[in-house]
DNA sequence: CATTATGACGCT
DNA sequence: TAGCGTCATA
């Protein structure tokens, strides 16, 4: 009865680029025999990050060295405290990027192997009236179409869930990165096509724009790959949450593209790690309360007067104003804008 | 909750 | 304002 749920708009187009595995991927550049090989970069004891090869042996982020070569024998090991050739490759893909998107296009780094592009403009001035949707298109199941619903309504009145659905709750708290496994899709060009065509979804035309962004991301990948020789993967949505989360959804090499009618969808059931600016240490205060939030859904329903609470008893000094992004993107709103020239 | 960084922010 | 601590990020 408090806060009104936030709007969504869907004029903006934003594509997140992701390199796999990006240290491992620039040593490959340098050493193509290890491409087949299981490959592991280290700083001090640790396995920063590593080959997809590696990975099918067990090998994973922040594994300890030891563990690492218990499940990988002949995994070959490279040093990777020493940034400067990552740097130089960072920026080249940067570089890359900011060809793509057009004039009025806002680039954005996230560290050194994500860009964010706001290709808005572009994908207006598209004149293609029936465009295909390049890659994957994320399709929520019905259950989750479902909980998404009755999650808005709960919110927007103080009624009992529907009768319709009241099937599942609160998910497993389970690992970081795990969630991803279980909400991959890929969909068939016939649904697709459906999907896109659905004029049931949405009118105001973000269907068609955005699968005009997705062949600017596909064109970007392929330039990526042929011009530096690295593979990425991408989320294609309206906003940079959205556009990140969609990106986790196909990798490597891989891209996605998720529908804004669908988001709610998609994040309801997510970790709350997933909501842009909630680190661990507010994800974990959140989990001690009890009822414990685990979700984005449980998130939502806590509202936001609970959650700046919960934000001046945890961090030093909140910012003003925090409290209500993080709720709104616990709906699946994020109106951060793609600052450009970070870098 | 680590590595080795960088960036945003608030406080002084 | 510059510099420091905290938090988030890859």
């Amino acid at each position: 009865a408090s806060m009104p749920l936030p709007e969504v708009s869907h004029k903006r187009v934003v594509l997140l680029f992701d390199c796999d595995c990006f240290y491992a991927q620039c040593e490959m550049l340098e050493h193509p025999e290890w491409r087949k090989k299981p490959l592991a970069i280290k700083q001090k004891y640790l396995v920063v990050t590593c080959n997809y090869v590696a990975r099918k042996s067990g090998v994973r982020k922040l594994q300890s060295l030891e563990d690492a070569k218990l499940r990988c024998p002949d995994l070959i090991i490279v040093d990777g405290s020493d940034l400067t050739k990552y740097r130089a490759v960072s920026m080249r893909v940067f570089n890359v990027l900011k060809r793509f998107g057009g004039a009025a296009a806002k680039h954005e780094r996230l560290g050194m192997d994500e860009v964010f592009v706001d290709v808005t403009r572009a994908a207006e001035e598209d004149r293609e009236d029936e465009p295909r949707l390049m890659g994957h298109l994320f399709q929520p199941d019905p259950a989750a179409v479902r909980a998404a619903r009755t999650l808005r309504a709960e919110l927007n009145f103080r009624e009992a869930p529907a009768a319709d659905a009241k099937a599942e709750q609160s998910d497993s708290g389970s690992e970081d990165g795990d969630w991803v496994r279980d909400y991959r899709e890929t969909a068939s060009p016939d649904d697709a096509k459906a999907a896109l065509a659905d004029e049931q979804l949405c009118d105001c035309g973000c269907q068609k724009r955005l699968a005009r962004a997705s062949k600017i991301a596909a064109e970007a990948r392929m330039a990526l790959f042929k011009e530096i020789g690295l593979t990425v993967s991408c989320g294609v949505s309206t906003s940079k949450m959205l556009a990140k989360i969609a990106a986790g959804l196909n990798k490597p090499n891989k891209q996605t593209t998720l529908l804004p009618q669908h988001a709610l969808a998609l994040v309801h059931a997510l970790p709350t790690r997933v909501i842009p600016g909630l680190g661990f240490g507010v994800a974990s205060a959140l989990r001690e309360l009890h009822p414990p939030v685990f979700t984005c859904a449980d998130l939502a329903r806590e509202g936001v007067r609970p959650l700046e609470r919960l934000l001046r008893a945890t961090l030093k000094s909140p910012p003003a104003g925090l409290a209500k992004d993080l709720w709104q993107r616990s709906l699946a709103c994020d109106t951060d804008a793609v600052k450009p020239f970070s870098g």
